[in-house]
DNA sequence: GACGTGTACGACATCATGTCGCAGACTACG
DNA sequence: CGTAGTCTGCGACATGATGTCGTACACGTC
């Protein structure tokens, strides 16, 4: 699997980074564990762990508290988990699913035409 | 959730169910698991309550030895899960997804070509 | 040295999954 | 009828991933 799967909780770390760019362990937990006892810190260094270890941020060390940044967009991620699940199911291609969401009316007129006009450009 | 997610073992039934329309437990067994004990017996029957569950499959009780058959297809499921990512990871809008693989290259020209045909049809 | 802040990581509870075993129903056949 | 064989229903367990927590340790500042 080139891009692994990321867990809900992991996928809440993921969003402030994506939204803010870097954060520390500590901007982190404030955002995700308002309320939270402080035991939530240990919670937040091993996901910061395991999300590094799987390769989805980078670990700034130079500074006293790590400061976390994400090494895969929003989209890319998006799209790996697509071609993850096209290998899965549909052997490798995207165009079965696109076609029921089309006969299905699941992609509003907005989508239909942006999507018309990607496929123009990228040709 | 409305597609939920199959696990490996589940999806690999679907499979045979995808390929031959309807099966027994008895012949699902022999495909999924040919050398095996026939312990196994007990696993296919709970990985097909579990679908049945789940809502994948109809189980036809009339006869001795029930006939399974899928109620959702291989791309219904496909579409489906591609939908629950889409919720989950890009606000529920496709395009942002299709537009990195297209950007990355990852669609074979024919995929394009046959996406453009789609939509221009589709309209 | 004491304290605050932060990292590293072992440990645990929980949950989904895959597997197995057994009880009970039903059929075939003597 | 009784026994054997086949099947379903379902409880139980092992495993692995995940989310949480506690603690040990490092490094500053005072």
């Amino acid at each position: 699997m080139t891009v692994p799967k990321l867990a809900n909780a992991e996928l809440a770390v993921m969003e402030r980074l994506w939204q803010q760019g870097s954060l520390t362990a500590r901007l982190l937990r404030e955002q995700l564990y308002p309320d939270a006892a402080n035991s939530m810190h240990g919670t937040i260094q091993r996901l910061l762990q395991r999300l590094e270890d799987k390769g989805f941020i980078h670990r700034d060390r130079d500074r006293a508290a790590h400061l976390f940044t994400p090494r895969i967009s929003r989209d890319a991620y998006a799209a790996g988990r697509l071609e993850a699940l096209a290998d899965q199911v549909t052997g490798g291609s995207f165009v079965p699913m696109i076609t029921h969401l089309v006969e299905e009316r699941k992609l509003s007129d907005a989508d239909m035409e942006r999507l018309r006009r990607l496929l123009e450009d990228g040709s």
